[in-house]
DNA sequence: GGGAATATTCCC
DNA sequence: GGGAATATTCCC
């Protein structure tokens, strides 16, 4: 039973590695590599058995690659590379990592960096987020908590600015009383050579 | 190939319900019916072949189960009801849905609401959460994020006593500035009656 | 197409 | 044991 299947899956622990830096070339995703190499296999196989009708290829240019026909596919191809013979689920994870339908008539997909010959850049197509690796629906951005923290960090904000105004003009405020101060002294001095050498009488009075 | 495996997940498509209330009993998780009926099915067989090892059963009192050779349970009896054959990754639903290891020297598990003859209470035995179902862990209650929220309403807090304080103060500091202003007129008014009549001419000497 | 639940794998 | 990534299923 299960032999081919579970065999390509344990491929995955060779050499995938989690929490490589997402710029570097990384091993690509099971998914990718199997189908990918799914693709090199019935081209390989395609020179001795032409005669055969096609069940899945690349197309033309080697940009995408089409599936002539779901249900061979689906029966016998998958299960030979995934736990399971679900076309849908198959078109699920082709979505998941960003593949687009580029045909109306027939089952033609396409990616970006997933072209014939270019094996290398696999490792480059990552998976659409929200898979639940990234947050939940209510919390993702632009969701109520999000917009609580904004107001948070606006109001954070707001009372640092306040905050700083409120120190610059109390150093104001203090440079004018320091300004007083010296003032009054003056005053004081002047106005005791008037009503009498004593600084104490002038001060009684204010 | 996956013929069985496959088989036994279509049935799942049968009555299977999300989101249904979960206090009233609603159709048990996959595994848990499948792990059951595995459970069942050698229960009867066992009478029919009573002189073989048993490879998995229900412990004496059912109230829990044993695998008594996890090789051949693995090899021989997982495919046939899930999408693998590790044993690795029965234990790991089995800690999913909340079971405990009871025994040292032998496989044997039990759930308070998974025992022989209680098909019904299977229904009750919820995942543990995070799963994915819950928060990613970087957002769960008493983690940094949670932390760093903490910490912004205490900054939030601090900065508003603060901003109180400095208020206070300013006020403090200008009423301190009113009194030398009118301190201030007095003293010149005060020395203008000795320097000569104009309040003027007194200010220019400061 | 894609959100979300469950399953399987991988790793600590 | 359990967190987290990927895979498969189910449903809208």
């Amino acid at each position: 039973m299960a032999a081919a299947a579970v065999g390509t899956a344990e491929d995955r622990t060779i050499s995938r590695k989690i929490g490589q830096p997402p710029t570097r070339t990384k091993c690509p995703a099971p998914f990718l590599l199997k189908t990918y190499e799914l693709l090199e296999f019935v081209e390989e196989e395609e020179e001795n058995y032409s005669g055969k009708n096609k069940v899945i290829s690349w197309n033309e240019e080697g940009t995408g690659f089409v599936v002539w026909s779901p249900a061979e596919f689906s029966e016998l191809m998958l299960p030979k590379y995934f736990k399971h013979n679900n076309f849908s689920s198959f078109i699920r994870q082709l979505n998941t990592y960003g593949f687009k339908k580029v045909a109306s008539k027939r089952w033609e997909f396409s990616h970006e960096k997933f072209k014939r010959g270019s094996k290398h850049l696999l490792g480059k197509i990552t998976r659409k987020k929200s898979d639940s690796s990234a947050f939940p629906a209510y919390l993702k951005p632009s969701d109520h908590i999000m917009a609580a923290k904004e107001e948070n960090n606006i109001t954070l904000q707001l009372l640092m600015e306040e905050n700083q105004n409120l120190r610059k003009e109390r150093l104001e405020l203090q440079m004018q009383i320091a300004h007083f101060k010296t003032l009054e002294t003056k005053l004081m001095d002047c106005l005791s050579q008037y009503v009498g050498n004593q600084h104490n009488k002038v001060r009684r009075l204010f």
